[in-house]
DNA sequence: ATAATAAAAGACAAAAACATCTTTAATTAA
DNA sequence: TTAATTAAAGATGTTTTTGTCTTTTATTAT
């Protein structure tokens, strides 16, 4: 299960890729309010991004945040490891100190499956790959109302 | 991904049936050392395990915890939930207030998919089954060495 | 009975995660 | 150049999770 910070880093840049397909660079107390998160937060979250260089951001009037055109599709393991590193990915389904096929833990053959279909599908999905789904309206960012 | 607290309570579980096996009745210190977990939180663990009845002790000298002969195999949603309650197997994926079918998040589609694998992977493996691998000396519960 | 042993219970403490508040710096429209 | 706007930064606060310490209660061997 991803922390709180690495699901409101998704949905922000979701809504981010969404919004700029029109042009537009909205700021955090927007993108708050349309993921339905805590706005200070949110702004220290997308600040972590920026730092990372996962995002790019103006600020002053009409500033706001948005995705270099250049750069490549995001994945969204990039996101949850910038946030939280890659220990969701890698720890052992117990919790032993390591993970390891010589010497499993009682669950591992099974865990690792799971873990790594995880982490295939975090790795496969890009932050683009959802924006297209909100834009097509097959999926939502969201429950206002 | 687990809780400590839940990760603990699997590993103590594990060994606590193993002991059994050989008519013993391992008391925390034990358990704590052998699987590599802080004694005394362990302990309170365990407590909260004897509480919901998932696990039996006995206070005093020769005392310790056991599980009842009687009961059924105990699959580990159900030691999972006592802990940390089910939320790992129904939360959003990206953190919307309610998981739907109807109306999915952007990854729901893929994601309910792995989250039902490991929600099933949970409630098919028992205590039991993991303490097999144990004695047979396929899996092991600790990094001791 | 007494001493030894072991779990239960309650209070407390540290760390991590989650969140807010206030001030500063950058940008732009007027 | 000034006022408005917006992100960045730093300090601080809250909650949850993780962990420890101390005292109490139950059990048993002697
Ligand atoms: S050793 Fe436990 S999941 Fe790999
Ligand atoms: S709605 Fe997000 S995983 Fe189901």
């Amino acid at each position: 299960m991803l922390s709180k910070a690495s699901e409101y880093a998704i949905r922000s840049l979701v809504y981010i890729a969404v919004k700029n397909r029109d042009g537009l660079r909205p700021g955090y107390r927007e993108i708050a309010r349309e993921i339905e998160a805590p706005e200070q937060f949110t702004a220290k979250i997308l600040q972590t991004l920026v730092r990372q260089k996962l995002l790019m951001s103006v600020r002053g009037r009409g500033g706001g945040f948005f995705f270099d055109p250049q750069s490549k599709p995001l994945p969204l393991i990039e996101i949850i490891n910038a946030i939280e590193g890659y220990k969701l990915f890698t720890r052992c389904g117990i919790g032993l100190s390591k993970c390891s096929d010589e010497n499993p833990c009682p669950i591992h053959n099974q865990y690792a499956i799971i873990r790594n279909q995880y982490q295939d599908l975090a790795t496969k999905t890009t932050i683009n790959t959802l924006a297209k789904k909100i834009i097509d309206g097959d999926a939502v960012l969201n429950r206002l109302i």
